[in-house]
RNA sequence: GGAUGGGUAGCGAAGUCUGGCUAAACGCGGCGGACUGUAAAUCCGCUCCUUCGGGUUCGGUGGUUCGAAUCCACUCCCAUCCA
């Protein structure tokens, strides 16, 4: 099966530029395609995967993949799916986040030159105001740029010159790497058509409009309940452990819907049309078991985060889940909560109603703490509290360090004993 | 500036005419529990605070009254219409 074939099947193609060009291209030689990322923020989170998978997918049927780092338009602001003006970030925090993404994009793609990482600032910088207006300026129509969607809806509401211009910049990103890299194809998210389309019509002005420059979008990712992918309550799902625990990684994907787990199986994993079909047949005959949805959370966690974090995030789902907390070890519970709701407490034996509204703030009032301890739904280190008159003593387990609080069946709080 | 309608618990919304039976219906949301697949749906309970005596609430202030979300005065805010 060719590449693009794949894709469709994966439905991971939104929109091509002529499709049978691009898929003649494919199919004869190793071609060289990007995908952009602006370092808006230091991490990239689930949703910025989506592109990279499918780069991925390219190198491993021999393609040449880019990847750009955008320090120069993220200085500007991609005013795509926007509503308004963005504040400008100041240049330190465009190259500091431009570094750590570069540094994630490596830990996940390798460094061994199979994937070129390149930043739009080492060539966009070096543009004088002069040279751009004179050799870009004078190839983009006005009116072409403002009939962009992006562009068009903003209009309304207003758009800096700044914003209006980032599709010139990353225009010239697809003419430099076209030039200097025999890059033909750049793809990105749906909402990136136009600015992709802004890219190729450059290339023809400037190279012939023979010259063969494609684009290649994928669909904005939805669940099944019509809600954007890749949120939780906590916000955005990123790759940095440091800000999304691989243990919660891990459970973002084992909770998913059993009518979205083929969808992402197809998109974020490497297994083949066969296993991806079986575990669709075990949907449907055995949805109890979530075998799929297990698959899905080991395949994408241990791409992300490599093995030894799988087995890490599965013993912890297996001691948080079944309630033996106490079998945990200080460091496996300091990763488990590491972004579950913590508060600091002092080694001081309390009363439990008291200590779970007082010292805590785990309940909000006493009335609602006595009522949680007398129907059985609160557990201290894994057992089970209900007497309101209980005493809580912070020193029995995890070294003295942690009390773990479960309310109800799956909601944690940690308590940080701090003298 | 004028007219009208309105501000009630996390949100929505009754209650106001006919003052006490109203810590305030009902719906949503939230939290527990049962069931379950760490699901969905469904069902049950709780949802101002409390030392369980009581305390503090219906935009704000002041008043009438034994008693006010309910009546009166003033005041602030919101919506719509007119200028």
């Amino acid at each position: 099966m060719n590449i693009i074939d794949d894709l469709r099947w994966r439905g991971a193609i939104n929109q091509m530029s002529d499709e049978d060009g691009l898929t003649e291209l494919v199919n004869e030689k190793s071609v060289g395609l990007y995908v952009g990322i602006d370092p808006t923020g230091d991490s990239m989170h689930i949703g910025h995967l989506i592109p990279f998978m499918i780069l991925k997918r390219f190198q491993l049927a021999g393609h040449r993949p880019y990847i750009v780092i955008g320090g120069a338009t993220g200085s500007i602001g991609d005013p795509s799916g926007k509503k308004s003006e963005r504040t400008l970030q100041t240049m330190d925090v465009v190259e500091e986040n431009a570094r750590k993404i570069t540094a994630q994009m490596q830990g996940l793609f390798g460094q061994d030159g199979s994937f070129k990482i390149v930043n739009n600032y080492d060539w966009t910088s070096k543009l004088s105001l002069l040279d751009f207006l004179r050799d870009y300026g004078k190839l983009f129509n006005v009116n072409t740029m403002l009939a962009k969607e992006v562009v068009a809806s903003r209009l309304e509401v207003g758009i800096s010159f700044t914003e209006f211009t980032y599709q010139i910049l990353q225009s010239i990103d697809f003419l430099h790497l076209f030039d200097e890299e025999d890059v033909q194809i750049q793809m990105g998210g749906a909402d990136q058509w136009g600015n992709i389309t802004a890219g190729i019509d450059l290339i023809h002005k400037v190279k012939g409009s023979d010259a063969k420059a494609f684009a290649l979008t994928m669909p904005l990712l939805l669940k099944a309940d019509g809600t954007k992918f890749g949120k939780t309550e906590g916000g955005a799902v990123w790759l940095d452990s440091e800000k999304t625990t691989p243990y919660e990684f891990y459970q973002f994907w084992i909770n998913q819907d059993d009518r979205d787990v083929i969808k992402f199986l197809k998109y974020f994993t490497f297994l083949s049309e066969d296993e991806i079909n079986e575990l669709g047949e075990k949907i449907k005959t055995a949805p109890e078991k979530r075998e799929a949805q297990r698959r899905l959370a080991e395949e994408v966690t241990a791409f992300v985060h490599g093995d030894a974090a799988v087995k890490e995030a599965q013993d912890i789902t297996e001691a948080l889940f079944s309630g033996n907390v106490a079998d945990l070890s200080t460091s496996e519970i300091e990763q488990g909560f590491k972004n579950m709701p913590s508060v600091d407490v002092t080694s001081e034996k309390r009363n439990i109603v008291e200590w779970l509204v007082d010292v805590t703030s785990i309940e909000p009032s006493r009335r609602q703490a006595r009522e949680d301890v007398t129907n059985g739904a609160i557990r201290i280190n894994g057992e089970k509290v209900d007497d309101t008159d209980a005493e809580i003593d912070p020193s029995t387990h995890f070294d003295g360090k942690f009390v773990v609080v479960r309310r109800g069946k799956k909601r944690y709080f940690l308590a940080r004993v701090k003298d």
